[in-house]
DNA sequence: AAACAAACTTGATACAATTTGGAATAAGAT
DNA sequence: ATCTTATTCCAAATTGTATCAAGTTTGTTT
């Protein structure tokens, strides 16, 4: 097997358990230790990945989006300003989509005042509004992919193609001049569901996250409105993403 | 097993038991007190556990607002054993439905060992094992029915119509010698769907709710193969119930 | 297109560093 | 005072690093 594609297996196992040994990763891509381990190194130079003792895990910055824990999301400060950039941008009464992710979840909780018709598939947005009768949440259904707190498959794509929505607000685990990507192929097939039923689709993505690839290319700009990030953003490739006709505010 | 793995476990099971003792903590991640001694030190350092004799604790108390509040939940006691003898009736490796409502939640609860694969409707469940890679949870998806907690109307419907399962989990209003009630149309509907797509129906209601009326009529008594109720449920009826070929279990 | 050498990959191994479990000893609780 | 729990230390086990020989790929030359 290519080195290209044996890391590509491992950085998706590890995409999937957040973290593994190195003799399941070498017995995963059926080669030694040796191997996976200097492999390892290689992506531990991508930043998506760490190395530990006996095995490695995704960097913190990846497994951020798992517990929306303001002690445990990074970059929580530029989230937050995202959050509120976001929010101003979405009138009163609309019915809005609401993806999974930490920075959306921090837009979802600013959208209180708006009395919104919230459709999520993230497990924390619908608890967030769950015992509040003022704001109708309907949740999409689908397996629950532990690590995000988000739900995916066939019952997740299936909602969001019954329904349709004024806006949705969307995550991801990376951009480029390309597009957007993001790191779990179900993930993505759930996400093209929900942009097509929806007629003005935001991005809200922290600058650690443009110019960074991830695992599957969700969608390319063209189909994106507006996208939410802050300043600290490149600026180079945010004028790329300019070109191409997305609104870029920059909180 | 590895260092990392290990904490994260050993986090995770105190944020479940708020406090642990050592030879607990050891004892469930296989490994020496001596071990777990060393790992408590290092999660001591990120402050949110705190170490004490013969074990540690949650540094902040843990918010359970998304679960039925042991204090708020009435015949909890009653609950806990209707819990433990229903638990009882369900073999490992099964396909569950479970439906929402606090007893039902608590059968959820003692679920943990058999590797259950859970569909759901019902928030609280779905929290409770979305985190946890072991038990893959389905969500059905509805719109939230914010006092219960519950997913109602036609996505869930729809979500119980398509899967299957071996065994239904159900919980309801109210019990007459005609059959089973609850409060609510878009529960019922939902309810039925629930019926009609598995195997094995099992009621569980405590005694408070035998012999009640309730708003809508769900099914009568030939569609259900086992009720789990306490001991303080009105004989009469309980003898009314088993003529109808219902398998009454007495906690 | 074939032959060849340089550059790179791979798996294995010896040795260094870390982690682990347990025993001896100190500190704390009842 | 006695029992439990914590600390400290050490030997054993596990894991990491550096290195090397064998095998592959790549590029160049013929």
């Amino acid at each position: 097997m290519q080195q290209e594609q044996r890391q590509k297996i491992i950085e998706a196992y590890l995409n999937e358990v957040e973290f593994a040994s190195l003799e399941d990763m070498a017995e995963r891509v059926d080669a030694s230790v040796s191997t996976v381990r200097r492999d390892l190194i290689n992506l531990e130079g991508t930043g998506r990945i760490q190395r530990t003792h006996g095995g490695a895990r995704l960097t913190d910055p990846q497994r951020e989006e798992f517990v929306f824990d303001k002690r445990t999301v990074v970059e929580a400060e530029a989230k937050k300003r995202i959050a509120a950039a976001c929010a101003e941008l979405i009138p009163g009464n609309q019915n809005l989509f609401i993806d999974s992710g930490s920075t959306v979840f921090f837009v979802a909780k600013e959208l209180e005042g708006k009395s919104p018709h919230i459709v999520t598939n993230c497990l924390s947005v619908a608890n967030l509004y769950a015992s509040n009768p003022e704001i109708e949440v309907v949740v999409s259904g689908g397996v629950i992919y532990p690590r995000l707190q988000t739900m995916v498959g066939p019952l997740a794509v299936q909602a969001f193609e019954q329904l349709s929505a004024d806006i949705a607000i969307m995550g991801g685990g990376g951009a480029t001049s390309d597009g957007i990507m993001n790191s779990h192929l179900l993930m993505v097939e759930q996400q093209k569901a929900m942009i097509r039923s929806a007629q003005t689709i935001i991005f809200c993505m922290d600058h650690t996250k443009i110019g960074r690839q991830s695992f599957s290319f969700l969608c390319p700009w063209d189909e994106v409105d507006i996208l939410v990030t802050n300043k600290e953003a490149d600026k180079d490739l945010v004028r790329t993403i300019k070109k191409q006709n997305v609104n870029v505010v920059l909180a």
